[in-house]
DNA sequence: CCGCAAAGTGGAACGTGTTTCATTTTTGCA
DNA sequence: TGCAAAAATGAAACACGTTCCACTTTGCGG
């Protein structure tokens, strides 16, 4: 679960109130995430509660982000086997969908807040879809990316073309979409890995011609 | 706006809640829409209300589900132009996104309510994935798709292939997420036709050369 | 035409997200 | 060390989704 996060931002009373949140979601989802019971199970008031978050849905998008950037901790450790970029983003987005799947309840919160569709939640939300790219991106060359944010200049990895971005964020949405489809009851565990591949060999098989 | 539909199952009732919902959605948006002030506009009880839907994100998604079908109807007598397939599907979603924009507010509280996540409202949201299916494939053919459920035998259109079905739904999850990230912000007018376009291009230039 | 079951009504009541406020605690700095 | 500003507290208040209930209206089979 990576209880330290390189964010120094994100200090003592945040966390604490992002992990309840975690918590309480994994166990009963969007509706269990009662905020006193946020509040007083992370030792907080009310007030310090809305200091920090602006409503419920940014809440359980924080939440996004932060599991979001433990993620990618993990994944940038151990960069992804396959010798083709298609088996490499594959196991990638499997990765991803088993790690939703794991903890249903949560992930269903976090995906609905995502849709909340405030204009205060648009950061945390690039924040997201950035990582998230930065991901697939990874994988799709079978190596970690630079973050612009941590460590600046480490290893010199290339920069991330205009057709890598394409090809990632679209993969990224195509995902994004079936996870909704999945969170809204319209598809289980093996009719997302199917439509993934599906999509990947549509995509990919594209990409590799015009390269 | 469509006013009469041809489901015979939408009586009366039911009619005038989705349509109040509608204007107060136009009107100021997901928060907008009190259930109270609906059951009051549509001149019926709470009671009345809650025995047709579920809940506030069902009133929506069958608002969705209605716009929907009037907008379906619109599309399917009036093929789009185009000597490709890449241009006619661009004016889709061009359309499709034009719609959307020009009520804000009550496409941000519809894309809101179909990512609530309750199963209840699978299969609302299942009925509107296939008509966006439906349309999309039209899109690609440059003709209209027979409807299974309306004139069950009206021109002989041919039958959806695996490919067409692959193109499609990938293409509508891209624009579904696109239209989300609007509605949280992320983008305008400009960069979902950018981001429409440049998918459009990548997949379609791989399914044609698969054909 | 009767009577009954289903649907509708009006409104109260409940839970929870959000706001507010008077008071207390913490913090940064002269 | 002392003090003003900022942050936190605890609790009450409010709004709105949702549920409940006692009563009335409607529709329909006998």
């Amino acid at each position: 679960m990576a209880t330290q996060t390189s964010d120094p931002l994100l200090e003592e009373r945040a966390r604490r109130i992002i992990e309840t949140t975690i918590e309480l979601a994994e166990k009963g989802g969007f509706e269990a995430v009662r905020l006193r019971d946020v509040a007083a199970h992370a030792g907080v008031a009310m007030g310090t509660l809305y200091r920090r978050f602006r409503s419920k849905e940014d809440l359980l998008v924080a939440a996004l982000e932060f599991e979001t950037r433990a993620l990618e901790e993990r994944v940038n450790e151990r960069p992804l086997e396959g010798a083709h970029a298609t088996e490499r983003v594959l196991a990638y987005f499997g990765m991803q969908t088993r790690g939703m799947l794991r903890r249903p309840n949560l992930s269903r919160a976090m995906l609905r807040a995502t849709a909340a569709g405030e204009p205060a939640l648009a950061q945390k939300l690039g924040l997201f879809h950035e990582m998230m790219g930065r991901m697939t991106v990874a994988a799709l060359r079978g190596a970690p990316v630079a973050r612009p944010d941590v460590e600046p200049n480490d290893p010199p990895a290339a920069e991330i073309s205009e057709h890598e971005k394409l090809v990632a964020t679209v993969l990224n949405q195509i995902w994004f979409a079936v996870m909704l489809s999945w969170a809204g009851g319209l598809e289980d565990q093996a009719s997302i890995n199917e439509r993934m591949r599906a999509a990947t060999g549509l995509i990919l098989d594209a990409a590799e011609r015009d390269s």
